[in-house]
RNA sequence: GGAGGGGUGGCUGAGCGGUUGAAAGCAUCGGUCUUGAAAACCGACAAUGGGGCAACUCAUUCGUGGGUUCGAAUCCCACCCCCUCCGCCA
């Protein structure tokens, strides 16, 4: 959420930063409603106050008259409230402003390619897709997921099954004992006001799984990112400076309806309805907030660098970035079958937006509280990391050697066959 | 599932119809003392929102939402959450 206040001093300053985000809003209409709130509340005031002093003189012959100002005030509350939702509403529609040093542009094709790291493979042979080469040694099968559970969800087995498992472990490890991040093992169900924390609600409610829990009336949904329950761990609460920064992993399943992608990388298991991650969550001084992601963004490349997987940087432009992202750095690996990069990791900043959403503040030095700044990171996405590898490191009769790192997890074996 | 107890400021914890925004303690900050630190003592210390764009001032907030009352943290109702005992399942 964007600070109201701001907002009234410089709306110039934050229409033409919204518009660089492809987000159409009339900041008028919002001023508007906001002076009539305030307007709305200096008059309710007012009228608190005079039932206040009667209440407190005790006078029975004012008693009536209080009568009647309490139902004024019920007039005035009830008008101001609905201005303030219809406030709030604008306000939850409106994305975080991009930084300045985002590139603008409207799509992908204005992103900014900072870095590419390593390699991309020269093949001898006519090369296979990963799920080409998962059927050929038997280790993962559509369509008996299909069967189960319907589109988008696949069986590892075997070796595939254990691989994956190793990446997690591998990348836990790494970011743990050398990053300093806390492991944590989060519940994978939230409530609705957890996912408004973070921003998937009340805008991006389509592409969510909700869950339906008997004598249960609030509503509760599966975590499509494990960013969404480290974030608000802090939710309604005052973190010590001296906690600060606070960075948190968890590797947990993830679920999204991908709503609106039909048609989209119906193959192979790139996108799918649940899928493994990797996550990085930073809490910190808001200050620090893009020194963190410099930060953040290194470790989720050390893991490519250490499975010598070919990948680049990329600085999203303004109207790529994720609806709280203040700045974001992608990863994308390289992929042979596709003859492409795609997209292994995406870090934000989120500067205080989700933090003011989440009422999550700090003392500072000069004792005032401030907001948190949040940021999160996949380090790394667990399956089209397992995808990675499989294509890179697969060889001419099928088998795929698996990465020096990642053998101490698989019974020091060196290939999967 | 049965029976009880409770949710108050950053934390612990009093208050149970009227200057109570809320005792006390801890923590934090400032000061005295000390070569320095500790201890001791003195003082400050809630959040949010409105107006003044500073001193200041007004309103709201004691799990959440309703209700009773001139007035509610305090009484009533509903809901959420936590704890203890019994039963049940591991």
């Amino acid at each position: 959420m964007l600070d109201l206040k701001e907002i009234r001093k410089n709306p110039d300053f934050f229409n033409k930063k919204l518009s660089d985000r492809n987000s159409k809003v009339d900041l008028k209409v919002l001023l508007e409603l906001d002076k009539k709130n305030r307007e709305l509340l200096t008059e309710k005031e007012k009228l608190e106050q005079e039932k206040k002093t009667i209440s407190q003189k005790k006078d029975k012959s004012l008693f009536e008259r209080s009568k009647k100002i309490s139902i004024e005030i019920d007039e005035f509350s009830k008008k101001q409230t609905k201005t303030k939702n219809q406030i709030d509403t604008i306000l939850n529609s409106l994305p975080n402003l991009a930084h300045d040093d985002v590139p603008v542009g409207s799509n992908e094709t204005h992103n900014k390619e900072i870095k590419k790291v390593g390699e991309v493979p020269k093949f001898t042979f006519k090369t296979l897709s990963h799920s080409e080469l998962g059927k050929k040694i038997g280790q993962m099968d559509f369509d008996m997921a299909t069967k189960t559970s319907g589109a988008r969800f696949v069986f590892l087995k075997d070796k595939l099954a254990l691989l994956e498992r190793a990446i997690s472990n591998f990348m836990l490890d790494v970011h743990t004992k050398e990053f300093g991040y806390q492991e944590i093992s989060p519940p994978l169900i939230v409530t609705d006001e957890t996912m408004y924390g973070t921003g998937q609600l009340p805008k991006f409610e389509s592409d969510q799984f909700e869950i339906k829990l008997e004598d249960d009336q609030s509503r509760k949904f599966l975590i499509p990112t494990a960013e969404v329950i480290l974030t608000n761990m802090v939710r309604d609460s005052f973190l010590k400076k001296e906690d600060l920064p606070l960075r948190l992993v968890a590797s947990t399943a993830c679920f999204r309806k991908e709503a609106g992608s039909y048609g989209k990388d119906t193959k192979g298991m790139i996108r799918q309805h649940q899928f493994y991650k990797v996550e990085l969550v930073s809490l910190v001084d808001p200050k620090n907030s893009l020194e963190e992601l410099e930060r953040m963004t290194n470790c989720a490349q050390e893991i490519l660098k250490r499975l010598n997987l070919p990948y680049r940087v990329v600085l999203l432009c303004t109207g790529d970035m994720g609806f709280s992202a203040e700045k974001t750095y992608d990863l994308e690996v390289w992929i042979p079958s596709e003859n492409k990069y795609r997209e292994i990791s995406s870090c934000s900043s989120c500067g205080q937006f989700q933090s003011r959403r989440m009422k999550a503040k700090f003392k500072n030095n000069n004792k005032d509280s401030v907001f948190l700044g949040t940021l999160n990171g996949s380090g790394l996405a667990i399956g089209r990391t397992l995808i990675a590898i499989m294509e890179n490191y697969q060889q001419k009769d099928g088998s795929i050697i698996i990465p020096e790192v990642l053998r101490p997890y698989m019974d020091n074996k060196d290939r999967i066959s």
